[in-house]
This record gives C-alpha cells, structure tokens and sequence, in this order.
DNA sequence: TCTGGGGTCCTAGGACCC
DNA sequence: TCTGGGGTCCTAGGACCC
C-alpha cells in the first residue's frame, strides 16, 4: 500500500460557521471581521463566497469592503466559538482509519486545515469518507488535496474547491503549474517572487532549472536552494501528529486612534504584558526573551526585544525588562499599534 | 484606500571569546 | 602597518503563513 498525504481545509470556514447559526443569511454576502463595525481599523477575516463575487476577501480593510459592498452583512469574529467547532472537526479527522486498520496521522495547521499522512491505495475514496463524517459532524464542507507530499497535497487542495478532492502526483505537476507564476507556490510571496524575476525565474518552471549558487547569493544558503525544490514540487517534510507547541505568544493592538501620549504607551504595554500572561498561565516554561512592537502612523514597524536571564515567569522582573524593552525606542511618535511578545526558553 | 492578530523560520551583522 | 579563522550569543529585520 502507498503512502499519501491529504490536505483537509474547510470551505469558508468563518462564514460557513456563521451561517450555521444565522441560516437567514444563507444566500446573502456574509463578512467576518473585527469587531463588525466597518467603520473601524480591522480586515476582513473571512468573506462568503456571495461576497467574494462582490471583490471581498481576506486581507481587505473592512472600510474598503463596505465601500465596495453596502449590502454585505458584517459580523464580528467570535474566536471562541470558531475553536470549539474547529476543535469538533479536528477530533473528526482523527476518528478516520486507513485499510489498514489504523488511524491517520493527523497535523493540524490552524482553526480550518489539517495534513493527514495514511497507507492506502484508494486515496480518493479516503477523501469521500473524510468529507462525509465532517459534514455529518459539523454540516461543514470541506476541500481535499491529494498528493505524494505536503506541498503538492496543498496545491491539489485549491484545484478541487469547494466540495471538492482533487489528486496530483508528481507527473501532474509541471504540466499543472510550470507556466504559472512563482507566487502561486505556497512559500512565494509577492517579495520574493519580484526579487526571483530580475534573475530570470518568473514561472516554476524556470525556477525549476534555476542556478541553485544564484539563488543562494540572493537569498541565503536555506532558502535559495529550497525555492528551487518547491518549485519541482519537492517537499521532504513529515506529516507531524504530535499536539502543537506553541514558542512564543503574543498579543498586539492597534488603537482606533493614534496614541501620542507615551505615558499611555507604557501603560498599553503593561496591560499587554499582562494579558499575555494571563494567556500563558497554564503553560509552565520560563519566559526567555520579551518583544515589543510599536507600529508608527507611516506603518513603519521596527521592533525591540531583550533576553531573560536567567529566563523566569516572575511578573515583577518580566515587567520591569519589557519596559526596558520600550526605553530602546527613541522615535517617540504617535503609535497606531503596539506588541507583546514572550519567547519560552528552547530546549534543544 | 487603508493596511488585524497570532504565529514560524531564516538571515545577517556585531560583540566576544579562543 | 596590517592585522586569521571559527564558534556562539544577541539583536533586528524580513518573509511567509493562517
């Protein structure tokens, strides 16, 4: 039996979850985001797919959303509730058995996707089964990909939405994307994709035949010649099913209006850092390093941080070298956003 | 036109030490 | 006057993802 790897990601899940609860919207183009004002600083979360016919999604300011949609309904994100369905969903995939006998690997990647690595020799009919136990568990739809690896399981995954399952294997795939541009691979972004053109690798299929020491000049032994293996549809990365532990956690505001009193500042950063402690509370590790982010009216967003040592999770000394953290930024201008990182000490 | 919040990993330069 | 090579730690920033 072969060995493949699914990639599980829910349809609109924030609408789609939204909708479950309001059915009158069904139908309807739907936002989710903020607090659901427009009229505030937010983006959107999550847009239905009636409202992404109307040019909304993800990533857009809810000020340039309503503008562009009048008639969308705007609703605030409710985080708790989207973690609880999303847990109901993950525990679902878990249930799933290979032929075998035995469960899938299952790594969860956030409220709305998960990889599951699994024996068998009919995939497809794997995915069917997937999609039927979420739906009848959650009467949500989900999108499955199907591939030899992580990253071409996740290209596979936006071919088949939504509903649907769509398989690529390895001889699929410079025929499906080697004229597609580099920014289609998931790992391109817009940056990089517009420092790999002066090179000459605008599609993947030329980053596929790329000079792997040019892509190293330009950017770094790591990650140079990893373009060019994901542009070949490489991915070595394991399915991962152990529980997720986060590294650092952090919280970040950005206020309805600038703030110019850094008094104020430093006692945004205080509750801050007291809610990422409160966030915290139940995880044991010492803290190691503290961050903060101060994001100016330009949006310019440089960032100050300090070791821990030794690293502790006494309050007193935490808030007393956060603050330290702040005193390094010397630019004390209006502030339209403001972070809180702590890094746990790495155990390597 | 306005640009959230929560994360991860990599790179590079300077300090410092042997 | 010109002055190595390597290793580690700290810090800031970049890029990407959901």
């Amino acid at each position: 039996m072969a060995r493949w790897v699914l990639h599980a990601d829910l349809d609109q899940f924030l609408a789609a979850v939204e909708l479950l609860r309001r059915p009158e919207l069904r139908g309807r183009p739907v936002v989710v985001g903020g607090d659901g004002d427009p009229t505030k600083r937010a983006v959107v979360s999550t847009a239905s797919y009636e409202a992404r016919a109307l040019g909304v999604r993800s990533g857009l300011p809810l000020k340039v959303a309503v503008r562009r949609c009048p008639d969308c309904v705007f609703l605030p994100v409710d985080k708790p509730h989207y973690e609880a369905v999303s847990a109901q969903v993950m525990a679902t995939l878990k249930t799933l058995v290979g032929p075998a006998g035995e469960g899938a690997v299952v790594e969860v990647i956030g409220w709305d996707e998960a990889f599951l690595g699994v024996e068998t020799d009919d995939p497809v009919g794997f995915a069917r089964e997937l999609q039927a136990r979420v739906r009848e568990a959650t009467q949500l739809d989900v999108s499955v990909g199907i591939g030899p690896n992580k990253l071409m399981a996740k290209m596979a995954t936006d071919l088949g939405k939504p509903r649907g399952v769509y398989t690529i294997t390895a001889a699929d795939w410079m025929p499906l994307f080697g004229d597609e541009p580099v920014s289609r691979l998931h790992g391109i972004g817009d940056r990089s994709a517009k420092r790999l053109a002066p090179l000459g690798y605008s599609t993947v299929r030329q980053l596929a035949a790329a000079d792997d020491d040019v892509l190293a000049g330009e950017f770094g032994p790591q990650i140079g010649p990893w373009l060019r293996r994901i542009a070949l549809g490489s991915d070595t990365s394991p399915v991962v099913g152990d529980p997720w532990v986060a590294r650092s956690r952090s919280r970040e505001v950005t206020f309805q209006e600038d703030i110019a009193d850094w008094e104020r500042v430093r006692a945004e950063v205080v509750l801050l850092l007291e809610a990422v402690l409160a966030d915290i509370a139940d995880d044991e590790r010492p803290v190691g390093r503290l961050g903060v982010k101060v994001r100016y009216r330009n949006f310019f967003t440089p960032t100050r941080s300090i070791v821990v040592r030794p690293p502790t999770r006494d309050p007193a000394v935490l808030h007393e070298r956060v603050q330290v953290a702040l005193s390094r930024f010397t630019d004390h201008g209006p502030v339209r956003l403001l972070g809180v990182r702590a890094e746990f000490e790495r155990e390597d």
